[in-house]
RNA sequence: GGAAGCUUAGCUCAGUUGGGAGAGCAUCUGCCUUACAAGCAGAGGGUCAUAGGUUCGAGCCCUAUAGUUUCCACCA
C-alpha cells in the first residue's frame, strides 16, 4: 500500500480539514462514563473584546495538551469552553465605538445599551471562538458557555444571595477611584499613573492646648484641608511626643480637630505630621475608621467643592433617615462652593498665605493618578459599594493550600497564592457600570431599606412599599468567573449530571497575573459553595513576550498575531513552539527563528513519513518475533520504550516543555538520523524477508511517535495516521502507548548504541567510503573488533559495504599500510593510502591523549579521596572505576597508536 | 515599602532527590546523498553574575552583594 505524499508539510491543506471531521465525529465531546475517571478543565474564558492573542495560544494550547493525553490514556475528557462578559473592558470599548458615531451611553439608555453590548458579544464572543478552532483545541463546543448566560447569571444569583443572607455580603461607604469627568468610579488597575510636576505646601496648624504653637504639615492637595478631621503623628515620634492628646484649630474653617498618634505618619518624611482627610484619601479614610474620626466630605461628584445646596440635600436625608451612619458630612464650603478643585487650590492657598498658615512651597513632581480614558486626575472619594467579606471564606481557601490538597505547578506560585488570599481586604464587588451582572437589591423608595433577591419583589419586606428601586450597578466582572468551574456544569443544581460527574475539575491552566483576581476567588468561592476544592492542580504559565522581552502591547504595536503565524507555518508549529524547552511558569520570548525551527520540524516528520510510505508494502502492523528483530530493531524499540515512559512522566507532572524536547530528541535525532539511515541500507540488501521486518519496525515505532506527539501536534500526526496501514479511527481516539517490558533489550540498546559511537568515530576521520547502491557518505575501514563487537561484522558490513571491510581480532599483518586510529571504544586501521596528513592525526592523538590524562585525573582523584570513598554512593564509585579503566585502556591504545604513527 | 523571579555559549533559553555543563538559532568546515538544502556529517565557542559558607564533591543548598524583570502596596 504505498501512498503519495506531497514533497514538504502543507498545514492549510490539512487543518480545516481534520478540525470539521473530529468535531463531526464527535471526538471533543466530554461523555460520562462510569468505568472512566473523569478529567475535566474548565477552559479560563477569553473576554468577548477582542481577538486570539498569543496569552490565549499559550493557555489553550497547554489545556489542549492535557487534554489530548489524558483523553488518550483513558479518562473521560472535558474541556469546557466559555467566554467573559469582561465588563469594563467590553463597556468601554462599546462606549468608544459609540463616541465616534457621537452617541454617549447616557443618550441612549440603559436598554438600548444592552441591545447593543449583547450584538457586540454576538460578534467578538463569535470570533474567539472560531479563532479557538484554528490553534487545534479539542474542547466540548456543545458546553459552550458565556459568564451572562442563564445557567452562569443563575449562579451568579443563588451565590449573591446566599451570601447576603449569611452576612457576607454587605454595603459600605468606601474609598473608590473617581473620576470627575466620566463621573464613575474606575478600578486601581485603570488609573494611570502620570509624572507631573506639583507643589508641596507646608501649612500651619495651630495647636488649641499650646498658645502660639503650631504644627507643620505638608501636603500636595491643599483644597482638601477644608475636609480635615484630625492630625497624625506618629507615636513613637520624640518630636511630638509633647503633642499626644492636644487639638489643632483647622485654619479657614475655624473647627477644633484632634491630634492623633497612628502609624501611617511616617517619621521620615515631610514633618512628620500629616493632615488627615478621611473623605479624600484612601489612607486618610483607613486612619478615620482606626480613630473613629468624622469623614466631611467637600468635593462633589463632578470634581467641584460642596456647597449649601449639597448640605442642605445632606442634611434633609439625614433627618429622613435614610443615610446610614458611614455617610460621610457634606461640608458648605461657603466662599469655596462651586470652584473647581484647581480653583479652589488657588484661593485657599492665597487665603492661608493671608493668615501666615502657609509655610513654605515646595517644587517636586509627583505621580499623580489620571483616568485611563479622559486623563482626568483621579479625585479619591467615599462611594457606597458592596463588598464580600472576606475573612471567613478565606481561611479554608488559605488552608487547603498550605496543607497541600490543592498544588500549584510549579510550586512557587502558592506563594504568590499565600501572599494575596492572606493579605487581602473585603472584596468590592459593584461597579458604577451597565455591561454586567445587575446587583438584586431593591431599596425601598419609602423606608429605604434593602431587599436581594433572585427576581424582583413585590414589595418591601419590611413597610411593603411597592415602590422599589432596584440598584442601577452591576458587578464587579470576577463575581461571576469565580464561580466559573462549577456554574458552568450546572451548579446550582447539585443533580445536574454533568455537575455530579465532573466537578471538581481537574486542572486549572492558566497565568501568573490573575492568580489574585481568579484563581484565589474560584478557591474560595468552590469552598464556600460546593463545599469542594475547584480543582487540585493549579498550572500556571507565564506570557509570552517580544523578542526583545518586552510586554507584547497594542500601544507599542510589537504584538504578534497568532493567526497569521498559523496562516504561515501551522497551528502545530506554534504550539510546539509555546511549549518546546519552556520552564513552566517562566516567560518566553517569541521569535521568528523559534517558530521556524518548529515549522522545519514538523516538515521532518513529515517527510520521515513520506520515505517510510514509499517503502511500506505492509498491509497490517505486526512486529516480528524477537528472534527476527535485528539489533538496531531492539535498539530503537528499546529507546522508543524509554520515550514512552519519559514523555508519559513528563507529561503527569505537568513538565510539557521537558516532554516536546524529548520527542523532538527522540523523532529527529534518533529515528530519523539513526534508525532510518541504517533502515536504508538494509533496504538495499537482497532480503527480502528481513525487509518486511524493517517495514514493521518502522511502522511500529513511527504510529507510536504520532501518538506521543498528537496531543502537542494534533494535526499533522492525525494527517500522517491516516496513511499508515492501521486500523480505522482518529488517532486522537487511540490508545496512549505504554512501556512494554517485552521491548526492554537494554544490552543490545548498549551494544548497539557502542557500535554507533564507533561510526561517529569513523566519520569524524572524513575518510570517505562508499555503500553501493548507495549515495550515503561513509568510509573504507578495516577494523580490529573488540570482544564486544563479536556481531558487529555485519553491521559494519553495511555500513561499509560488504566487499571492503574485514573483522580481525588482530592487527593487520600488513600494519605499516594501515593507520591505527583510536577511539575510546575500539582501534580502527584506516589504509595508509586514505589518510590525509598523518601530522594532523598524530595532533589529533595528542589533544586527545590530553583529555584522556586529565580523565584519568579526575578519577584519580576520586578514588584517592576518602571523604568520597565512605560517602559516595555504591554505584558511583563502581561508575568511577569503569571510568578510570576506561581512561587508562584509552591511554595505553593512544600511546600504541601514536608510537606506530611515528614509525610510518 | 512588601513579595516572587531571573543572571549558564554570540542570541534565546533548558538543566530537582548535589557527582557528565546542554539544546535551538547564529558562526565556521565539508556535502544537492533516490524522505527532507526547511536537509546531512562535523567543528569552534562557557570562571554557570560576584563574594563567602555548607559538603568528599556545588550551576543546583545557605548568606551577602550587584544588575534586571514582574506582581502587590504606596507616594500626606
Amino acid at each position: 500500500m504505498k501512498r503519495e505524499l506531497s514533497k514538504t508539510y502543507d498545514p492549510k491543506d490539512v487543518e480545516n480539514r481534520i478540525y470539521e471531521e473530529w468535531e463531526k465525529n464527535g471526538c471533543f465531546k466530554g461523555v460520562s462514563d462510569p468505568d472512566k475517571k473523569p478529567f475535566t478543565i474548565a477552559m479560563p474564558p477569553p473576554n468577548v473584546t477582542g481577538q486570539l492573542h498569543m496569552g490565549h495560544a499559550v493557555d489553550n494550547t497547554l489545556q489542549d495538551i492535557l487534554t489530548r493525553f489524558k483523553r488518550m490514556q483513558g479518562y473521560a475528557a472535558l474541556w469546557v469552553p466559555g467566554t467573559d462578559h469582561a465588563s469594563i473592558a467590553t463597556e468601554a470599548k462599546i462606549v468608544e465605538a459609540m463616541r465616534k458615531e457621537g452617541i454617549t451611553k447616557e443618550e441612549l439608555g440603559r436598554d438600548k445599551f444592552m441591545e447593543r453590548a449583547w450584538a457586540w458579544k454576538e460578534t467578538y464572543g463569535n470570533r474567539i471562538i472560531e479563532q479557538l478552532r484554528t490553534l487545534g483545541s479539542s474542547c466540548d463546543w456543545e458546553r459552550l458557555h458565556f459568564t451572562m448566560d442563564e445557567q452562569c447569571s443563575e449562579a451568579v444569583l443563588e451565590v449573591f444571595t446566599k451570601l447576603y443572607r449569611e452576612g457576607k455580603i454587605y454595603r459600605g461607604n468606601r474609598m473608590v477611584n473617581w473620576c470627575p469627568k466620566c463621573k464613575t468610579s474606575i478600578s486601581d488597575a485603570e488609573v494611570e499613573h502620570e509624572d507631573q510636576a506639583g507643589h508641596f505646601w507646608h501649612l500651619l496648624y495651630p495647636i488649641k492646648e499650646i498658645e502660639g504653637s503650631y504644627i507643620e504639615v505638608a501636603t500636595t492637595r491643599p483644597e482638601t484641608m477644608l475636609g480635615d478631621t484630625a492630625v497624625a503623628i506618629n507615636p513613637e515620634d520624640e518630636r511630638y511626643k509633647h503633642l499626644h492628646g492636644c487639638h489643632v484649630i483647622l485654619p479657614l474653617v475655624n473647627k477644633e480637630i484632634p491630634i492623633v498618634c497612628d502609624e501611617h505618619a511616617d517619621m521620615e518624611k515631610g514633618t512628620g505630621a500629616v493632615k488627615i482627610t478621611p473623605a479624600h484619601d484612601p489612607n486618610d479614610f483607613e486612619v478615620g475608621q482606626r480613630h473613629a474620626l468624622p469623614m466631611v466630605r467637600c468635593l462633589t461628584y463632578d470634581g467641584r467643592m460642596t456647597g449649601e445646596a449639597d448640605r442642605k440635600e445632606y442634611l434633609d436625608q439625614k433627618a429622613a433617615g435614610l443615610l446610614s451612619e458611614d455617610e460621610p458630612e457634606v461640608l458648605d464650603c461657603g466662599k469655596y462652593a462651586g470652584m473647581t478643585t484647581a480653583a479652589a487650590r488657588k484661593a485657599i492657598v492665597a487665603d492661608l498665605q493671608e493668615l501666615g498658615a502657609l509655610k513654605e512651597v515646595e517644587n517636586i513632581r509627583h505621580e499623580v493618578g489620571t483616568c485611563y480614558r479622559c486623563h482626568t486626575v483621579i479625585e479619591p472619594m467615599i462611594s457606597k459599594q458592596w463588598f464580600v467579606k472576606m475573612e471567613e471564606l478565606a481561611k479554608p481557601a488559605i488552608e487547603a493550600v498550605e496543607t497541600g490538597e490543592l498544588r500549584f505547578v510549579p510550586e512557587r506560585f502558592t506563594k504568590t497564592y499565600l501572599n494575596w488570599m492572606r493579605n487581602t481586604r473585603d472584596w468590592c464587588i459593584s461597579r458604577q457600570l451597565w455591561w454586567g451582572h445587575r446587583i438584586p437589591a431593591w431599596y425601598c423608595d419609602e423606608c429605604g431599606s434593602v431587599n436581594v433577591a433572585k427576581t424582583a419583589p413585590h414589595a418591601c419586606s419590611k413597610c411593603g412599599s411597592t415602590h422599589l428601586t432596584q440598584d442601577p450597578d452591576t458587578l464587579d466582572t470576577w463575581f461571576s468567573s469565580a464561580l466559573w468551574p462549577f456554574s458552568i456544569l450546572g451548579w446550582p443544581n447539585e443533580d445536574a449530571e454533568d455537575f455530579k460527574y465532573f466537578y471538581p475539575t481537574t486542572t486549572l491552566v492558566t497565568g501568573y497575573d490573575i492568580i489574585g483576581f481568579w484563581v484565589s476567588r474560584m478557591i474560595f468561592s468552590g469552598l464556600a459553595h460546593t463545599g469542594k476544592l475547584p480543582f487540585d492542580t493549579v498550572v500556571i504559565h507565564g506570557i509570552v513576550r517580544d523578542n526583545q522581552g518586552r510586554k507584547m502591547s497594542k500601544s507599542l504595536g510589537n504584538g504578534v498575531d497568532p493567526l497569521e503565524v498559523i496562516q504561515q507555518y501551522g497551528a502545530d508549529a506554534l504550539r510546539f513552539m509555546l511549549v518546546h524547552g519552556n520552564a513552566p511558569g517562566n516567560d518566553m520570548r517569541y521569535s521568528d527563528e523559534r517558530i521556524i525551527a518548529m515549522r522545519n520540524f514538523t516538515n521532518k516528520i513529515w517527510n520521515a513519513s513520506r520515505f517510510l510510505l514509499s517503502k511500506v508494502e505492509i498491509d497490517k502492523i505486526e512486529l516480528p518475533a524477537e528472534a527476527d528483530l535485528a539489533l538496531e530493531d531492539k535498539w530503537i524499540l528499546t529507546r522508543l520504550n524509554d520515550t514512552v515512559r519519559e514523555i508519559t512522566s513528563n507529561l503527569e507532572n505537568y513538565d510539557m516543555g521537558i516532554a516536546a524536547q524529548n520527542l523532538y530528541n527522540f523523532i529527529w535525532d534518533t529515528f530519523c538520523d539513526w534508525y532510518i539511515e541504517l533502515a536504508k541500507i538494509r533496504f538495499n540488501g537482497s532480503d527480502e524477508a528481513q525487509k518486511t521486518n524493517i517495514e514493521q519496525v518502522l511502522c511500529y515505532v513511527l504510529v507510536n511517535i504520532l501518538k506521543l506527539l498528537h496531543p502537542f501536534m494534533p494535526f499533522i500526526t492525525e494527517e500522517i495516521y491516516h496513511y499508515l496501514p492501521t486500523d480505522d479511527g482518529f488517532l486522537m481516539m487511540q490508545k496512549w502507548p505504554e512501556y512494554n517490558e517485552a521491548h526492554n533489550f537494554a544490552e543490545d540498546a548498549i551494544q548497539m548504541e557502542k557500535i554507533m559511537a564507533l561510526i561517529k568515530a569513523i566519520r569524524e576521520r572524513r575518510t570517505e567510503f562508499k555503500v553501493p547502491g548507495s549515495k550515503k557518505a561513509a568510509v573504507t575501514i578495516v577494523t580490529k573488533a573488540a570482544d564486544l563487537y563479536q556481531d558487529s561484522e555485519a553491521y559494519l558490513k553495511f555500513m561499509a559495504g560488504a566487499s571492503t571491510v574485514t573483522v580481525t581480532g588482530e592487527n593487520p599483518d600488513d600494519s605499516s599500510k594501515m593507520v591505527n586510529i583510536v577511539t575510546s571504544d575500539a582501534n580502527i586501521y584506516i589504509p595508509l593510502a586514505e589518510m590525509v596528513n598523518i601530522e594532523e592525526e598524530k595532533a589529533k592523538i595528542q589533544s586527545e591523549l590530553q583529555k584522556a590524562h586529565k580523565e584519568l585525573e579526575i578519577q584519580n582523584k576520586k578514588l584517592n579521596n576518602p571523604g568520597f570513598m565512605a560517602k559516595a554512593p555504591e554505584k558511583l564509585v563502581a561508575e568511577v572505576k569503569e571510568k578510570l579503566q576506561n581512561a587508562t585502556d584509552l591511554i595505553r591504545r593512544l600511546e600504541e597508536s601514536y608510537q606506530a604513527l611515528s614509525n610510518l
